[in-house]
DNA sequence: AACTATTTATAAGA
DNA sequence: TTCTTATAAATAGTT
């Protein structure tokens, strides 16, 4: 009992050798945990490796540890080459270096471009850059812009062949009510009422369109296709 | 305000690439500390490597990473199957692949930003970029301006020292006059020319200012160090 | 980069 | 070692 509160503590050795193994066993594992939350969350590659003061090896990473320390070493400017690879691997190994500085160059330029890590720039690179942007902001402009009309020409063109069809629909209608009231009127008769039946379903038919080249493909469901969001061009 | 309130994350891959960014450098500079931390309080030897995922490599070594790998690689034996040369080339081309389309994907991206290769972009894609290069645009304009500033202000306070500069030297330059004007008058001997003679240098001396600490430094070449090309601000 | 509310890690004790 | 708990430290979400 009588707790006794939690002192903040110094960083330096643990004199005491069973509270340092102690603390070591909490602390290592609290930093693996936190290594790989890195590397999870962030999409990092770690390695890590931890000897205990006994000499005990500890060590985790996230792909494969020959990998990283492949991928380290090559980074390092070969100063570690002591792994002493063939002469394939040490090849690889200097492509590994150009490729790494490649997606470094373009990943800074791309944050660049969006106007991030710019302060270190002087004037003329920050006109430069300035120039880029206005030029792709243009033409991105230029190409939305030139979608659009055309999606606004789709509609105009679709506006045209729906008229169309409409207005033949219309037509088709007209001449049917015109056979349905012929028949009812002239031939009340069971006989003449069948041939009024048949005649009525071949009108149908035929204002159901399926046959008609004009209306068999998919234009009735092209409208569908465009979300049209008009924006506002802004600058 | 407004504060939300923090929630418990997952452990999983941060999907916007700048909040992983954000937690990556937090993240890093914490396990780092508790790295280090371990190692000071329980004298273990501690090694850490992270790889970004933008390919940029940190690294913390309690002793030397070249040690701690070469013991790594000594205690390794038990335990850890090494690789075959074989499989460590098949590991290296499968990264090689992961690389190569990381640079393709950047360049790409860098690409689009310039206003190439957008045709193939929807409206939506469309809408996104130009707002990227909007923003990024703004922000360079921004910089540019501060910069031009900043420069302008610089050449201000130029300008005072130039005048200080100016007035001190006239006077000099006046009480120089002077005193050649009365050793001409006052002393036609000799000996007194000589005594005018000698006035004559000192007062020459003066005037060089090499000895005063107000222009000692460098000051009158500042200017030259400024090659303000002002442009028009268009867009 | 700075600020906090909150979560997480852990020192001390059992 | 493991658990408990009070507290220190780290950090997610936001500005």
């Amino acid at each position: 009992m009588m707790k006794m509160k939690r002192k903040k503590i110094t960083i330096k050795k643990i004199d005491d050798k069973t509270a340092r193994q102690v603390t070591f066993s909490k602390r290592r594992k609290g930093l693996f945990k936190k290594a790989e939350e890195l590397s999870v969350l962030c999409d990092a590659e770690v390695g890590l490796i931890v000897f205990s003061s006994t000499g005990k090896l500890f060590d985790y990473c996230s792909t494969s540890m020959k990998d990283t320390i492949t991928r380290y070493n090559a980074q390092d400017h070969g100063i570690n080459k002591l792994n002493t690879p063939s002469q394939e691997l040490q090849l690889e190994a200097s492509n590994r270096i150009k490729l790494d500085k490649e997606i470094a160059d373009r990943t800074q330029q791309l944050k660049q471009m969006k106007g991030d890590d710019i302060e270190a720039l002087n004037l003329n690179e920050l006109q430069l850059l300035e120039k880029t942007l206005h030029i792709g902001f243009n033409r991105v402009i230029e190409t939305k812009e030139k979608r659009i009309m055309s999606e606004i020409s789709d509609l105009q063109k679709m506006e045209t062949v729906l008229k169309e069809e409409n207005k033949l629909l219309k037509h088709k209608v007209e001449v049917r009510q015109m056979i349905s009231m012929m028949s009812k009127t002239r031939c009340p008769s069971l006989i003449d009422s069948k041939i009024g039946i048949q005649e009525e379903r071949v009108s149908l038919d035929s204002i159901s369109c399926a046959s008609d080249p004009l209306f068999e493909d998919d234009y009735s469901d092209t409208s569908l296709k465009l979300g049209l969001p008009f924006s506002n061009r802004r600058c």
